[in-house]
DNA sequence: ATGGGCATGTAACGAGTTACATGATTTT
DNA sequence: AAAATCATGTAACTCGTTACATGCCCAT
């Protein structure tokens, strides 16, 4: 009966797992908030999904009329679509790591290159990791004293050692490109 | 005249950039070296990506008669294969890392689990970034002294403290979790 | 009035995977 | 004798993206 899921779909029922009923436009903007550890679908693929949930009533539609406006729907998990996100949760085998690295994938080729410009590359990869790290050190502040954002505060703190890591690494590197 | 090409392309480019015919099988494998930090195409996508590299002319193909076997095609950069990948390589603006790391999405739903659960899926990455750093360190003994792979070694190093930084952040959430 | 955000959706396309398919050689 | 490796390719399918499409509201 049940065909397997994408992870999409797992990322849609997580969002509404929080007891919130949302919009598509809505889970669409937390998605983004989970692009440091995981893409965010397009807008288009979370209405897909959003379809396919509620065909196989994993979710629940509710019109709301606006004024004016196109009306709104917003969705809820059921209990049988609760059921089968925490399942997923639950299950402690986990699918490997995908990192699509472009840097590293240039530098492996870097005898195409000259030095200088994998040396730029690696500057420009350290002022993003900058920019990520000051992003999250914001994102920090706000959730460091709601209980509620319990988890997502693991996970940010996480990322921020992350970006640190990499930084670190991109800076020995560039020395040792660069004496 | 020319569509962009998918980074698969750009792989298939680079593992013939250093020189050696190879056949697809053999760019397969190869492939699989790069996937600590970029996902190895499947076999099938290497042949279509070969044909299509073929179709604009930056590799030729060339039969190889076997005996009994069925007949293997090597194939090789062209000269404006060649010219186009250099492009490629030595373009220092950098498309985003993506990665999809499914520890961190489970823990951003970490409300839906039970924290023994959590803390065995951090006990069980923890083992996988202890079995990737030893075959990382086998690799990198292999490459050590080899002038050849010195790009390659730089990434594998690279590699190495990115494993081992993941190891230090799960740990340190292990105890976080479990006091 | 122009641009951005809210809000939803379809269409066309490409990338990439898994499964299907074959068959010889080498290793266990 | 069976399994793994070498070697190549097609077919069916899913996922996911970009572009197209619409239209209101609000701020500048």
């Amino acid at each position: 009966m049940n065909k397997k899921l994408p992870t999409s779909s797992y990322i849609v029922m997580g969002l509404l797992s929080f007891g919130e009923p949302l919009s598509g436009y809505e889970i669409r903007k937390r998605a983004h908030e989970l692009s440091h550890f995981y893409p965010a679908p397009a807008h288009s693929q979370i209405y897909k999904e959003l379809r396919r949930l509620e065909d196989n009533e994993l979710v629940t539609a509710e019109d709301v009329p606006q004024d004016g406006k196109p009306d709104k729907q917003i969705f809820e998990l059921t209990a049988a679509g609760t059921a089968v996100f925490q399942k997923w949760v639950q299950n402690t085998a986990l699918d490997p790591v995908v990192q699509k690295h472009p840097l590293l994938l240039k530098l492996y080729f870097g005898h195409m290159a000259q030095p200088a410009q994998l040396a730029e590359m690696l500057t420009n990869y350290i002022a993003q990791c900058n920019e990520a790290l000051g992003q999250l050190a914001i994102v920090q502040e706000f959730m460091a004293e709601d209980p509620e954002q319990a988890y997502a505060a693991l996970v940010v703190d996480w990322n921020y050692h992350h970006m640190e890591a990499e930084r670190t690494i991109a800076h020995r590197l560039l020395e040792q490109i660069r004496p």
